[in-house]
DNA sequence: CTGGACTATTGGCTAGGCCACTGATCCATC
DNA sequence: GATGGATCAGTGGCCTAGCCAATAGTCCAG
């Protein structure tokens, strides 16, 4: 409704709260210090005076680190470190090691492939009509000359909904940022807009038809292809 | 060490921090009242009454709710729910619906048909011996009138690790506890740790082979097979 | 050598208080 | 009328001070 949005004002500035700085504060040092499993951290009433802050705000800190999984707080003996860390994020997991691409293909591969497999069995009339819809935006901006990522997302969700796999979906979810990471390399290679729209089209064909081996021969290439560019990319460094 | 290891001793019991009790009822209190994002929690200072606690444990338990991304916190003005809820993680989101055994399966045959053919790829020669080592020891178990989990688990193990894949070993660490139950639904079944032993053994042949076609038709017939039992116990309830 | 009592250490939780931020309202100014 | 400043009530942020409860180690009696 604002009468022309004002490009892009300062940033709503990110204020934190101490208890966030505290907890970021203890894992670094953490880290630094090369602590393992099964390490204690000193008690909270030295801990909370070295760091300068109350122990109710070091608590809270604490209590931070404890849902996440860093730490376990034992009542009268002392706050121990945990083995798992954040780890049970997938895609931390892969951050960390910054490029796995290749890692990233395998996966995608996998449930993508499934995916479309199952959506071609289970398709209702208007999931179809969602995956012909983001087909048709991706051709129109192609036509304005633009790469089509947002149309590219589009369609993989559309075919993601019609695979009717909440776990799926939900797994697709933890890695799709990584994934978009991917697909914005590929698409910016010219040409390649047109080849995915030409996968694209193959992969709704076969669901279309309730074809489920086509669709997921035809989800593996479209993969594959993707892949090409990414890898070389991996191989260029 | 223990000479022996007492069955099962009573339990650990199960100790909770006031805070966990507080942003547990906290979260039952909102589904009961319906409440959606952008509602807001009562003040702290009126809430902590309610419940009966102080301040300070009260703002434990928001951070930890914060952590998990139910609410947001925001200074001098309220406490807001987010629409996010816990659905980040993905075992929770089927956990709640308790039994997707389908979909369970689903992503079992992705992932696992996927890593059997990067492990027909990929593996070495100590990948190998290990998948060798886990056959032998699921032969050993059955021979005992064993059901043969353990090694059935172990098995599925080595081959993800002859994947040589950390995402898709992240990702199957994270559905392995979905998987278990289903694993020990099938292998309660008759006669089925000896199929699912020769199962096994094809799908070892063919990552010795180097053959990843093979290997991930094997995988996928072996998946198959579990599933029969899974789905049929859906379908008597 | 076992079992119980004691004690130092450490986290759990509360009470009460002051400060900082937010949003609404009102009003002086232009 | 619109703008910008001042004010105020409500709300969270964080602190101090203190007592309670669990733990683990020590020591002693049996």
């Amino acid at each position: 409704m604002t009468p022309k949005a004002p490009a892009e004002l300062p940033t709503p500035l990110a204020r934190t709260r101490l208890y966030e700085q505290v907890a970021e504060q203890i894992t670094t040092w953490i880290r630094q210090n090369g602590l393992k499993a099964g390490d204690r951290l000193p008690p909270e009433r030295e801990l909370a005076a070295r760091l300068g802050v109350s122990r109710a705000t070091l608590s809270q800190a604490l209590v931070a680190l404890e849902v996440v999984g860093v730490v376990v707080v034992r009542h009268g003996d002392g706050t121990v470190l945990t083995g798992k860390h954040s780890e049970s994020r997938i895609v931390e997991a892969i951050r960390a090691h910054a490029d796995r691409m290749p890692e990233i293909i395998d996966i995608r591969d996998a449930l993508e492939t499934k995916i479309a497999s199952l959506a071609a069995q289970r398709r209702t009339d208007d999931d179809l009509a969602a995956i012909d819809a983001s087909l048709d935006a991706m051709a129109a901006s192609i036509e304005h000359g633009d790469r089509g990522v947002d149309a590219d997302e589009q369609f993989h969700a559309a075919v993601t909904a019609a695979a009717h796999s909440d776990l799926l979906a939900q797994t697709m979810r933890e890695i799709a940022s990584l994934i978009r990471e991917s697909r914005i390399e590929s698409l910016s290679q010219p040409g390649r807009p047109r080849n995915s729209l030409t996968g694209h089209r193959a992969i709704a064909d076969a669901i279309r038809a309730r074809d489920p081996e086509a669709a997921a021969a035809a989800m593996h290439a479209h993969v594959e292809m993707v892949s090409d560019v990414a890898l070389l990319r991996e191989e260029e460094r």
